[in-house]
RNA sequence: GCGUUGGUGGCGAAAUGGCAGACGCACAGGACUUAAAAUCCUGGGGAGUUACAUCCGUGUGGGUUCGAGUCCCACCCGACGCACCA
């Protein structure tokens, strides 16, 4: 026999476990639940990457396992599946995106059940299903619906919203509530990319410029959503989570907290303009010689003096075309133009003179800074390009000429005026002092600032949820109810753009031209639809409920599979770490607030499974025709063997290089396994038998056990494997194959190899699925061996080796290497 | 530049401060075979010796310790992410 028939019974237990409904999960409130969930796939045209199983494994390890350890366990799976791939596929090949979508879920379907993967599919969940979308509309409409009290620090319906006393007029109360909804329109710089005929947010730039579309700044309508009044919560929260400190660190400075002041200067010889600052060094406002406005700002035309105008008007126009990328390359050098105008620095009351620079940002804090070169490595660098005055203000203790910025902390000194001293002051105390200072005299206060911007939510696409909201001729708007979800896709056969920057929904006649029959008035839908993310912010509470028609989920159910921590444990790529979920912990909160969920986080531990490479160490890519297909290493070596080998490569969050000679190992192994338990011909080998253990095979046994456990649950998975590798090895070379270990250590298998395992005990004499086993506890006097052998060190140098009894006291042993 | 990680045989990798390299791949030798494949057994960090002894070995340099891959300090290199955010 070259291998065990991993072809036949590999399809032979799928369908076993299809038709017998092994996976389903039932809401049984008495067992403690486990919810272990994969970042659901977007369901491609080229079918799963060798990558894809890295995780789904593991989930299924751990949810296999902790089924077996009487847990009631949640592992489901569902495909996100609205997205401008599909849709590009779409128009390129001229098919429906929904007859592509269900091509391409039906492929993946297909492939994780090849697999093995042990999910209980009538759970199953797609974001384009409009009994799916019908409650990602909802949600929506629930943000939409709500103001920030920030009072309160929650979300709180719109009709809640206090109304000031001079805002009366019906309009007027409309507008009002729409300028505090957490969902809300705006007229923005937009990153518009022609090719795909959609805006992107700012966060999926990159990725299409690197496909080779360009993108570029054009100001647009846009509907946002208010993550920003959020930010403090999404950084404390983090707290509450186990994660990778790698995502936290990169979601912390996503957010981007600083604290500091906003200080105003004086425009010089005009007392009607002030120009407002951000820092986060208040305490060297004595330092800072000059301003320096975005070239975007407001007030640079009414500072400018006129001799000065054409220049700016030309370093403005320069900057307006340079990309964001030749932004970045060119970030070395530092560029500006004076503007001839100036202000008054509060502090020293000297005029400074005001610079416009494009490393100054128009929508970061109040798109101006006061320049404190001596304390600023960009202000330094910039004040010595352009012979600016460089001022030293806080002490390094030397106070010899400044040759660079000097940006850590120290005493200030430089810093008195008659009104306000900061001579002597810590950094620490000359802040605090300077604040009070600058709010008494109502020319500053202190602020924090956050980078997070608010969330650009709409897409001039077709293949998206569309936005519930409708428009009249008349100006006003009204937000769907309740009742009128879910608003459908418009099935249209052209969903090509409109080509004049809207979704090619407006060219749809039915859905911009119809009378509203709430209203009887003429209406048209809002055009724009929802960003892929939309689908994906809240996929795992609907697992909990797929079916409900009624709600998003069931409360008794969102409190039992939640808790009050949320999903037990996550997997999935780190290129997920601050996108998706940052906007999913966002909708968790707005629903928390609400007190549909119940616990302030939607993920408590979070796991991200590394990248496989190229067997040559590099990236895999379809392009160069290195990429493994999942199927053809199936076929050749079964699933089994690939889903052991995955877990075997390495740490599971390490990146590995592919080897499809570690899958013919891995293969190895299970042949070997077979072969201690059954015969070429699948029968039970007649030396497979009813026979005590010695205490040496106790002990490989337990070992074995103890291992694979306390691996699994730490998602050691590698080390899991090579522990069963010599419980193999070990008892080969048994004659008699005591049948007890090998039942156990089958159960051990089942979770990594289930194909195998459920064949091997049905060898062994079983009728029902091995996943209804207990798994094998540990027993621990079986760990401890009688002898043990000790190494005998002289000043750490390996002098002897010897075998002793394990209870050998102190003395015994003292005795023992004296007479050595 | 900043953040997070890593750096151990030919390769993937193990190792509560206590025999570095478990387990697997590749390789070499042997058994079985007419032969090969498959399988089984055995061997492999380096130098050195007929063999033993011995010495050197976990990116580099220091330190703590009876003892360091592991802890501390400095540096070098790689991966990933961020990158003029005031």
């Amino acid at each position: 026999m070259a291998s065990y028939p991993f072809s036949t019974i590999e399809p032979k237990w799928q369908k076993y476990w299809d038709d017998n409904n092994t996976y389903s999960t039932p809401d049984d409130y008495t067992k403690p639940k486990y919810y272990v969930l994969d970042m659901f796939p977007y369901p491609s045209g080229t079918g799963l990457h060798i990558g894809h199983p890295e995780g789904y494994v593991a989930t299924d390890i751990i949810a296999r396992y902790k089924r077996m350890k009487g847990f009631n366990v949640l592992h489901p799976m569902g495909f996100d599946a609205f997205g401008l791939p599909t849709e590009q596929y779409s128009m390129k090949h001229n098919v429906h995106p929904i007859t592509a979508t269900e091509k391409n879920v039906e492929n993946f379907k297909r492939q994780l059940k090849m697999l093995g993967l042990g999910y209980d599919w009538s759970r199953e969940i797609n974001t384009t299903y409009p009994e799916y979308y019908k409650w990602t509309q909802w949600i929506f409409l629930k943000i939409y619906n709500s103001w920030y009290d920030k009072d309160l620090q929650r979300a709180r319906p719109i009709n809640e919203l206090p109304i000031p006393a001079t805002i009366t007029s019906p309009k007027d109360i409309e507008d009002y509530r729409d300028s505090k909804r957490l969902a809300f329109n705006a007229s923005i710089p937009v990153n518009w990319c022609e090719g795909l005929g959609t805006v992107l947010a700012n966060e999926e730039v990159d990725e299409w410029v690197a496909k080779g579309y360009t993108v570029e700044r054009r100001p647009m309508r846009q509907l946002m959503l208010r993550i920003t009044e959020y930010a403090d919560r999404l950084l404390e929260d983090l707290e509450l989570v186990e994660w990778p400190s790698s995502t936290k660190e990169m979601q912390k400075h996503w957010i981007g907290k600083s604290t500091g002041a906003e200080i105003e200067f004086q425009v010089s010889g005009d007392t009607n303009h002030t120009i407002k600052v951000f820092t986060t060094r208040p305490d060297t406002v004595f330092g800072a010689t000059y301003l320096v406005l975005a070239p975007e700002h407001p007030l640079v035309e009414h500072v400018a003096t006129s001799d000065n105008l054409s220049i700016i008007e030309e370093y403005r126009k320069r900057a307006s075309l340079k990309s964001d990328l030749e932004r970045t390359e060119l970030a070395k050098e530092k560029t500006g133009v004076f503007t001839g105008g100036y202000a008054v620095n509060p502090a020293t009351k000297a005029k400074v003179p005001i610079w416009i620079a494009d490393y100054v940002l128009a929508h970061y804090g109040t798109g101006a800074i006061m320049a404190v070169p001596g304390h600023d490595d960009r202000d330094f660098v910039f004040a010595t390009a352009f012979n600016l005055p460089i001022v030293r203000v806080v002490s390094d203790g030397i106070d010899g000429e400044l040759t660079a910025a000097f940006t850590d902390n120290g005493l200030n000194v430089n810093s008195a005026s008659t009104d306000v001293s900061l001579n002597g002051l810590s950094t620490e105390d000359a802040k605090v002092t300077i604040i009070q200072w600058l709010e008494k005299n109502n020319i500053g206060i202190g602020k924090v600032q956050y980078r997070l911007r608010d969330w650009l939510f709409s897409r001039q696409r077709y293949w998206g949820e569309p936005v519930p909201i409708l428009y009249y001729d008349d100006g006003t708007k009204r937000a769907l109810d309740e009742d009128e979800l879910p608003l459908m896709l418009p099935k249209v056969d052209h969903f090509k753009p409109a080509g004049t920057g809207e979704s090619p929904l407006a060219l749809v006649d039915s859905w911009v031209n119809f009378i509203d029959p709430k209203t009887g008035k003429h209406a048209r839908y809002e055009t724009n639809t929802m960003p892929q993310w939309a689908g994906s912010c809240w996929y795992y509470l609907r697992y909990l409920d797929t079916k409900n028609s009624t709600k998003f989920c069931a409360s008794d159910k969102e409190k039992y599979w939640m808790g009050t921590t949320g999903v037990d444990l996550y997997v999935g790529g780190a290129e997920h770490a601050v996108l998706h979920l940052l906007y999913a912990r966002f909708w968790h909160k707005v629903l928390y607030d609400y007190g549909l969920v119940s616990s302030k986080e939607p993920f408590a531990r979070l796991f991200h499974q590394g990248l496989i490479l190229g067997e040559d160490g590099t990236k895999m890519s379809k392009s160069i025709g290195k990429s493994v297909s999942p199927d053809a290493i199936v076929t050749e070596f079964g699933a089994d063997a690939l889903r052991v080998f995955e877990m075997f490569m390495g740490p599971l969050e390490a990146a590995k290089p592919w080897q499809t000679k570690g899958v013919e190992g891995v293969l190895r192994f299970l042949n070997r396994a077979w072969r201690l338990i059954a015969t070429d011909d699948g029968a039970p080998l007649p030396v497979l038998q009813e026979i005590p253990l010695t205490n040496e095979q106790e002990f490989v046994l337990h070992s074995m056990i103890k291992k694979v456990g306390d691996d699994i649950e730490t998602l050691s998975f590698n080390t899991a494997v090579s522990q069963m590798m010599i419980f193999v090895n070990e008892f080969t070379q048994c004659e008699i194959k005591p049948r007890s270990a090998m039942e156990k250590f089958v159960v051990c298998l089942a979770p990594f190899a289930p194909h195998i395992a459920e064949e091997l005990w049905q060898i062994l004499g079983h009728t029902t699925s091995i996943f209804l086993e207990k798994f094998p506890t540990v027993d621990e006097t079986k760990l401890i061996q009688s002898t043990v052998e000790i190494v005998l060190q002289v000043n750490s140098k390996i002098k002897s080796k010897a075998v002793v009894p394990v209870e050998s006291t102190d003395d015994e042993l003292e005795t023992f290497c004296s007479c050595r």
